[in-house]
DNA sequence: AGTTCATCGAACCGATCGGTACGATCTATG
DNA sequence: CATAGATCGTACCGATCGGTTCGATGAACT
């Protein structure tokens, strides 16, 4: 909670603050199902303060959505860098994260993919397609040290994996997505860095 | 347009009119992104007529889908068979069908996601699941046809794929993620089929 | 002590939402 | 020619939407 009445200590705490509590939220209705009114209400936040801090419900959403995505972002690079140096174990730790994401109840898919299937000319697009680009940059690190010949074509192949893994987990709720992904990430992994494809 | 004004020869014509029309707006602009009002404007149609052919806006939002989801596995479904008796061909066609659609302008990702990204518990959901099944049934019979030892593990892998390069596509705008991804689920078969993985 | 300013809470705005009701119109049927 | 029914167009309903405004409150700075 934003603090109580009077002038806060720091008035970027209080936007921090927002922040925080509108993203689950809005991830879990959905940007359309959450009027400003009942999130200012859930938030303990009155409407001058979220328009004064946001301009514009539109704001929110954009500030909430980067912060997601920063935080994701920040989950999955770090998995893979604990898993220590070998580009494959690097490969499983980032699905094996994602696994733990798709168990947790709360989970509704990618926040930024589902903003953009409803929001559709505007800069969510392009937060959508930075967020994209996080995870590609990711991929495309871990089949560079694989010493793969295209690393971008297989980084892009395996976002394809992850962000697929992520739509059939949300919508097909069958258990063991992830480490179905899992499996054929490894494979393409494999496959290309031994040059066993060529067909 | 669905006839002119007094009883129509078939009022079932004018719902069929009705859902052929109104599929493209709504997936355009969203679900929440079309009033009743214009959605009515635009197809020609009083409010009267849409309330009563299908109750809701939910309704009328299921009936789309549904036939959207048909259509979708009708094409697939035909690509793959018109690819002759190699399950790899017949897989590659699948993709190279995705691909083809990717390049539409009017191409804004896979509706049934789309839609259970905005709307929640709803049977809308159901439909999406639906939808997944019948890729998953058309991907495990390519994989049983290959004679992996299993289908439905790889079908379930291929699905990834499919619904990754569908938000790929989307939101990403690569041009040639279909390619891309059709080498990956070549990749995957094959590797499958020679038995090369098992990490 | 007094000024400043972030904040609250609630009233308020016009627009739009999904959905209903009704009288008029037209076609098909008998 | 009369009846039945599908349709149109429009007006209307209450609810909710995103957003604005304002007076009161209270902490921080001088």
């Amino acid at each position: 909670m934003p603090v109580a009445k009077g002038a806060t200590i720091d008035p970027a705490r209080t936007r921090a603050a927002i922040v925080e509590a509108a993203g689950p939220l809005l991830y879990e209705r959905g940007i359309d199902g959450v009027g400003v009114a009942e999130l200012c209400a859930r938030l303990g936040v009155s409407k001058e303060t979220l328009y004064r801090h946001f301009g514009t419900k539109d704001g929110l959403v954009l500030a909430v959505l980067e912060a997601r995505s920063e935080r994701v972002h920040g989950w999955t690079a770090a998995a893979a860098a604990a898993a220590g140096d070998d580009p494959a174990d690097q490969l499983a730790a980032v699905f094996d994260a994602l696994g733990e994401w798709y168990r947790e109840p709360e989970f509704r898919g990618c926040a930024m993919v589902n903003a953009a299937a409803q929001h559709h000319d505007d800069p969510v697009r392009a937060v959508t397609g930075r967020h994209l680009d996080r995870y590609l940059d990711l991929l495309t690190g871990i089949a560079a040290r694989a010493g793969v010949a295209d690393p971008e074509g297989l980084a892009r192949r395996l976002l394809m994996l992850v962000e697929g893994a992520t739509v059939v987990a949300a919508h097909h709720g069958v258990a063991d997505t992830a480490a179905q992904a899992r499996e054929a990430a490894l494979t393409l992994l494999t496959a290309e860095r031994d040059g066993l494809l060529e067909a």
